[in-house]
DNA sequence: TGGAAAAAGTGATGGAAATCACTTTCTAAA
DNA sequence: TTTAGAAAGTGATTTCCATCACTTTTTCCA
């Protein structure tokens, strides 16, 4: 089913509606604490997108004008330098919104968002969103809320890139992916070493080397191309 | 005059009360915007506090419970490390607020604010602010566009610090200072060279010796400590 | 206003990691 | 299943800049 909407959207298709939107709405963090009625009332003005691997989804300089939802799928935000170095800002993945940034200040894309694998979003516009944050305010402040953690987060990468050596970049990233995927000591890295390169601000023959470097060191084991079994946790935080 | 707050302030005293808090709450960009009453209203929960040079307004870890607007003097927003190297976020002029972190997410500072000078802020406690969020959406709004403008600069900044060198970072600093104080081809560094090591990254002595460099290359002129004449704005954007 | 402390400047040196060049392994599409 | 093309691994080399050690200048406050 083509999707009606105005712009150029050949290769994205809108989806089964209701259930898809509700899904939508009611998965993500600033809108599930909503009244039944007032999550049924933003459904309406929610629609869906689909995107195949590759795609991308906005980029630097496009026009904002929607919130983003991810509903299916991974997106990966990044920015180029000035002297045009690709650099990843985080990965969005089920329940993760983007668009926001350019939807309350300039309304210019700052950034990047491309499809990792075949993904389904759900969108708002800007001016749809306002008139939602007037009428319900806490859904601002559970937006503020999110903010404040992106916001966190960016400032204390930004200090580690410039105060941490890489192998402290690398152990600190392995140890968050720990606390995520709690309990068990093997996940799976989220991301390509590439991407792993780029998002800790160094190059892919730097993580291979550091990682084998962990692993040759007692640290970790390095399982098929993803896999990553921690050996010694105590280990990993004293780098 | 002493401050009768509970907490230990014995290095901070209330000042002279309505017209401060006046000029807090109008001069700043998430409340002038709001009607007169409105404005009244939200100074009878506000409390002026000075600090000293010199002196911590919060720490990292410290529990948050205050949004602090500065309305004069300077402040110094640092984060250290996890090996334990300061770096530099930010530095709050006028009207700049500070504390909004910790407000929405887990109410533990990540940062160090420390008077950079003699400083005199506003403070509105969390719970009243939640209190005017919910009542006026408007001031979500408002800060909902600061955060954004701010995510975008520590991403940006982020970005920066793995895909530029210094001499480009230096560069960068300067062209902004030049469109912050518009028209003139001169103007002050807004931190000593040792601060603003810290902030673009880098050492004292790199922070030295990359100006010196741009200066015998005549980009720029080094005018008493602090003063920045550019000479080649084009060939400064070009590094 | 003099003097101590902090900031800034400068030279020499070392080291972490980028870059380059190439091989090997993986992956996904025909 | 085959096979191009991407990702990952590895060695050699280079470069940028941190670090160290010291001098000079500036700041500020007793």
């Amino acid at each position: 089913m083509q999707c009606n909407c105005k712009h150029n959207c050949n290769h994205h298709v809108c989806s089964d509606e209701n259930t898809s939107h509700r899904s939508c709405v009611s998965s993500v963090s600033i809108f599930n604490h909503l009244e039944d009625h007032q999550m049924d009332e933003i459904m309406k003005a929610v629609k869906s997108f689909s995107y195949k691997k590759g795609e991308i989804i906005y980029s630097a300089g496009d026009q904002s004008n929607s919130l983003y939802i991810v509903r299916r799928g991974k997106i990966r935000i990044y920015r180029l330098s000035e002297s045009g170095k690709e650099q990843i800002v985080r990965i969005l993945t089920l329940g993760d919104f983007t668009g926001e940034l350019a939807l309350f200040k300039e309304s210019i894309h700052e950034s990047f968002a491309e499809a990792m694998e075949d993904t389904d979003v759900c969108m708002i516009t800007r001016s749809d969103l306002q008139g939602f944050l007037l009428r319900y305010p806490s859904i601002s402040i559970k937006i503020l809320n999110e903010f404040s953690k992106r916001l966190d987060a960016a400032e204390k990468q930004a200090t580690s890139f410039v105060t941490e050596k890489v192998d402290k970049r690398i152990a600190m990233f392995l140890l968050e992916c720990m606390d995520n995927h709690k309990e068990s000591m093997e996940f799976e890295l989220p991301m390509s070493k590439k991407d792993l390169s780029s998002y800790l601000g160094t190059t892919p023959e730097t993580i291979s080397r550091k990682l084998a470097q962990l692993e040759d060191a007692g640290y970790i084991r390095q399982i098929a191309s993803r896999g990553i079994e921690v050996l010694d946790l105590e280990g990993l935080q004293l780098i």
